[in-house]
DNA sequence: TGTACATCAGTGAACGCGCGTTCACTGATGTAC
DNA sequence: TGTACATCAGTGAACGCGCGTTCACTGATGTAC
């Protein structure tokens, strides 16, 4: 940002602080990762002072978490979007959408939830409600048993497994089919909690192969 | 440490190399935390001055994986021992072996899979090996079908999510009898992928429910 | 219309910190003669 | 048995860095009289 900053006029103060939460963002993913996100290398991608961040941000934690909630406050509106008639098909397209949101932004991904908060976490929380609400209508219709919110953490450990481990462990041997194994993934856990529910007792290979050969009848 | 060292004698100079490991390990653990094992405080904690750690280790990088290496090396151990005779019985201990090893280890388990590795990660690639192996018999009796890679990514997404969660989202409303729900979440991986290989063109509630009464029949 | 003043967005320079790493050095031990 | 020397585990002091943060300050604008 060579080009000159205008300064902003009395009153018109939350300018810079957009300014500098978009310069942030922008180094968040080019750089993709937080550490980049420094007050002086912000402030500099602003083409600012760096005392000037301070005068919109506490210090340089509130300012990576505003950054990443910019971007994570879109999920809410597009599992709205994804909610159709069908609520076992709703749940899939619901954990579709946040695996494929999750892998579009990695980075504020990682900061939100792949660290321990100190405080409470509105992104952990955010997820968990949507997830609870997306399977309580299943367990309404008694497709699932049991608690909506311990059945939702069981499909939200699948969702977020696969997000996190192939955004830190890209080197594995991945599917050529990403799409399908992402759908798989999500499929697995909708299946598996439904089926799990139903088949409580179930260890072995005959029992589970026994339950399963009923299913041929189709 | 404030017991004068004894200074290792020529020829064993690897000696001082596990009291760092040592050291850095007990670090870890205590704080918590990988920023907290700086090659100053390792040193310190050693009992020994700062450079000294350069004698065994490259940097602190080096010192780091080797820290964490040293317990994943157990892992492999544990898997063998959680064998049985049933295969898909096998795969469920395997994957409550992996969970509660990993949250018997969290420090180290987040430095070695939940960090983006720059180089190769054998970390991961142990894991990775483990789980094929253990699926693939699932695969080999019939009882599973498609690749043993790629539904050991599927199984293994769902365990690492049910680890990753629980070890950066603590905060979360988790059910009381944690061991319950580790375990249903690898039933329901187990029971996901076996179910998710038989139907699949299911994506709504009305056609997984009439699937789901045939198994009633028992 | 002119002027003194209050407001406040933004700055330059500096503080202090802990870090990873390097360098020239020490000094106890084992060994060759 | 005594002595000179090589080896090598471990050290003290320092370098340079980038960081977060603070402080006293500037200077353009709007406003009251």
């Amino acid at each position: 940002m060579e080009t000159r900053r205008v300064r902003a006029n009395p009153g018109e103060g939350g300018r810079l602080r957009e300014e500098i939460l978009a310069a942030a963002e922008q180094l968040l993913e080019a750089t993709g990762t937080d550490e980049a996100v420094t007050v002086r290398a912000v402030a500099k991608a602003a083409g600012v002072s760096t005392p000037s961040v301070y005068l919109h941000f506490a210090d340089r934690e509130a300012l990576l978490e505003a950054v990443c909630f910019r971007v994570w406050g879109q999920l809410e509106e597009l599992f709205h979007r994804s909610r159709v008639a069908d609520p076992f098909h709703s749940l899939g397209r619901f954990g579709r959408a946040y695996v494929k949101f999750a892998l579009a932004h990695p980075v504020q991904y990682r900061v939100l939830l792949m660290r321990t908060s100190s405080s409470e976490n509105p992104a952990a929380t955010t997820c968990f409600r949507l997830m609870t609400e997306a399977i309580a209508t299943c367990v309404d219709t008694g497709l699932m048993r049991g608690d909506p919110g311990t059945l939702a953490l069981h499909l939200w450990s699948a969702a977020h497994g696969c997000v996190t481990l192939l955004i830190t462990q890209p080197d594995l041997p991945w599917p050529e089919d990403l799409d399908a194994f992402i759908d798989n993934t999500i499929r697995m856990a909708g299946f598996g909690v439904a089926l799990q529910s139903r088949l409580p007792g179930v260890r072995t290979s005959p029992e589970l192969a026994t339950a399963l050969d009923h299913l041929r009848a189709d």
